[in-house]
DNA sequence: CGGTTTTGACCAGCGC
DNA sequence: GCGCTGGTCAAAACCG
């Protein structure tokens, strides 16, 4: 079997210029195509590199329609995967075929859910859904942070894993975005974040200076670099999550969420060092920019 | 005291 | 019709 290495610090840098391939970004759902087809993308990616199987499968489903014909589409995205903590790098080489086998899973959990609200659909065209976006993120929270604030209202057990789903709604009055965290079940350290709806706000803590945005692949600044190497207190890992986070918050500012002054800073508490300034911090940096779909 | 979390109950959709 | 499952409600507990 190919030994496959974790992401260090240059593959870090190096995803954001991955090379582009080729695979539809819309996929047509009328045809009942099996969201298994997806893996296809992960298995081409495979091809290009061994890092980009950290990256992780955004999968955006559109809204169920009630008017019947109009063909259903699915669009896979893929946005930075928080890379491994240096003293984590095991995790990611160890579970490169494991987070296939979760992309596998996840990605069949979705088609049966999408086939059988196809077949709703089909049989009583039954209640509109808002759009779904699910982000697969190895993290060691649940709940992430994004910004936004969430209340939680129910919990249930999910079958066939002893991992429950925790659902949240956004506290913000008028504002009906939920979303619903699960780990999975084959790999714990990936949490499925799932987001349905448009918030109707602005973030709320988005007011922060521009000038700490981390939203770039790049590895942490030198000056962190040094800290890290050189003061036992700085957690590197902590600057990957933030990392992470932001592409999460960059990521749903490309589907649509709302972006507006998306000067989004998740440092107020790593006083260290600041990321490195960048002002194109989209997802389109990691993202082949075919791959979006405006809506 | 107000906001959040927890948790059992309830409901709807679906398959058999 | 019944059971299973996902999703939501709401009262109680918890917390700052």
């Amino acid at each position: 079997m190919m030994e496959k290495k974790g992401l260090n610090m240059e593959d870090y840098a190096n995803i954001g210029s991955f090379p582009s391939y080729s695979f539809p970004s819309v996929f047509d759902l009328s045809e009942e195509r099996s969201f298994m087809e997806l893996l296809g993308v992960q298995q081409n990616m495979n091809n290009y590199s061994d890092s980009l199987l950290d990256l992780p499968v955004v999968v955006k489903e559109p809204p169920l329609e009630s008017d019947g014909n109009g063909k259903e589409y699915s669009e896979v995205l893929n946005s930075q995967q928080q890379p491994a903590t240096p003293n984590s790098s095991s995790i990611s080489s160890a579970s490169s075929e494991a987070i296939n086998d979760e992309h596998n899973k996840t990605v069949d959990q979705t088609n049966n859910q999408l086939n059988k609200q196809l077949k709703a659909k089909k049989t009583n065209q039954k209640k509109p859904r808002e759009a779904r976006i699910a982000f697969m993120t190895k993290s060691e929270v649940d709940h992430l942070e994004d910004g936004y604030r969430w209340r939680k209202y129910g919990q249930k057990a999910v079958k066939n894993s002893p991992f429950p789903r925790s659902y949240y709604r956004c506290t913000s009055v008028s504002c009906n975005v939920k979303k619903h965290v699960e780990r999975s079940l084959s790999d714990p350290t990936i949490v499925v974040t799932t987001y349905e709806g448009k918030h109707t706000h602005p973030n709320p803590i988005m007011s922060r200076s521009s000038a700490v945005r981390a939203g770039s692949l790049l590895p942490p600044p030198a000056e962190c670099t040094t800290n890290f190497a050189s003061d036992q207190n700085y957690d590197i890992s902590q600057y990957y999550n933030q990392q992470r986070q932001q592409v999460l918050f960059n990521t749903l500012s490309s589907l649509g969420f709302p972006s507006k002054n998306m000067n989004a800073t998740f440092s107020q508490d790593r006083p260290l060092c600041n990321p490195r300034v960048q002002d194109n911090g989209l997802l389109q940096d990691v993202v082949p920019s075919h791959m979006f779909k405006e809506e």
